[in-house]
DNA sequence: ACCTGAACACCGTTCAAGT
DNA sequence: ACCTGAACACCGTTCAAGT
């Protein structure tokens, strides 16, 4: 099922990796359904040999520590996100398509995301996406120090936006839940003489709370257009393609 | 020296509070030391106590559990982030200020940041910063679920772009370190052929990978032009007073 | 030569036993 | 009535003892 990238990269972690049933594959699977079944919370190395059939202790034949696992965890994420991805002939749509993509893997595993979000790992998958945006920023006109920092900031909303997103998603069911409420008691709740912008909107900030998409969606749109408002050169779409609502 | 908007919440948190030494705002105060100094990784609840110089479970009756003690010390952040803040006559400006001022404040506590950054507390400080953003997109002539979606994205933006720095500078030094040279590396062991963007800046992208402030300010900028040019009221600052360079 | 699992130094949290 | 700290069920990780 998975992707394999992982020929010759004994030297990176698979030192101790030894004939048996267990693979460093299987592991980052089998993480990926402990952690979107029981959160982060629920997620430990002793369980996951459990889990495995194998002893407590044996991801540690596979895996140097806990965090050599989240790297690998990490780039699985990626590589799920970036699979079968080709550039679009227009740069605006590259970046946005990447920028959805990182997104929508990251919502599929919140609490996978919520730990891997923030970590790099320099392997093949994420180095194609780092092109990819580059190629995109080039298109764009950036060049230089200029590329190199329009680059950074489009990697750095992609994936701290989505783990944000991820993070709360990857919090227990009920304390979401308890989060979402609260906001709504209070909004409702608040002084109208102390608070005039959010007693007018009392009614509409909640119902934006429950959509996701539309936030994100909007926050993206928005940096989008900064983008392309500083972009040497406009892609090749027909004017208006990109427009704000 | 912290601020005490503390009153009227024995409801909330501080049920068993009783006399002694110990109050939630001393807590919450020594819990950002130990952050500073030890990471997410050296913040635990026994240790609190000890460093406290009461029982290792002394901290249990003054919060219900080390989640609680998190929303307290989330909102300890954004206090201090709003702390001594008034709106600007130009809305664009209080929207910079205020995305500013929480990454100054989660820069300055990064461990205790990345474990905040994505949980809210509806407590005085949260609802005045909700106000006056809303005050400030409201000048800036959105209205109704506009307004309030527009809103989520900034408020989104400047909570996951510093929480993610946050996250990042609070891994462990050498852990950073070692992910920096590794990019530093990695651009410059791409093969030209099949990285051709990655390899024609390979001397720009570790320059810029070392510079966090102008990559946020690039970000911020960009995603601010985006809010000016869909806002259906410009602000009344010169023209080109926000313009990108 | 390789793997196992006992063991260590911790956690977060609870609650019987004390004062 | 309130607090303490022993205790529970875990962690991440190591390494002596086995095969």
């Amino acid at each position: 099922m998975s992707t394999n990238v992982e020929s010759k990269e004994g030297d990176r972690r698979g030192e101790r990796l030894k004939r048996g049933i267990l693979t460093p594959e299987l592991i980052v699977e089998e993480s990926l359904g402990l952690l979107d079944g029981g959160g982060v919370a629920g997620f430990s190395l002793p369980k996951l040999g459990r889990v495995l059939g194998a002893d407590p202790t044996a991801v540690y034949r596979y895996f140097r520590s806990k965090d050599d696992l989240i790297l690998a965890i990490a780039d699985r994420l990626i590589e799920q996100a970036v699979a079968g991805f080709t550039p679009s002939a227009c740069w605006v749509d590259t970046i946005f398509e990447l920028a959805r993509r990182i997104r929508t893997v990251y919502r599929e595993h919140p609490a996978a995301a919520s730990l891997a979000s923030y970590r790099t790992t320099q392997r093949p998958a994420e180095m194609r996406a780092v092109e990819w945006l580059l190629g995109a920023v080039n298109e764009a006109g950036f060049a230089g120090e200029q590329a190199a920092l329009v680059y950074r900031a489009i990697a750095d909303f992609s994936l701290y936006m989505a783990g944000g997103e991820a993070a709360l998603l990857g919090l227990d069911p009920d304390q979401q839940e308890a989060d979402a409420s609260a906001w709504t008691r209070a909004y409702r709740a608040v002084d109208a003489d102390e608070h005039p912008n959010i007693w007018a909107l009392r009614d509409a900030l909640p119902r934006v709370g429950d959509d996701d998409d539309a936030v994100y969606e909007r926050a993206l749109a928005l940096f989008m257009a900064g983008i392309q408002a500083a972009a040497p050169a406009p892609c090749r779409c027909p004017p208006g393609t990109h427009a704000l609502k």
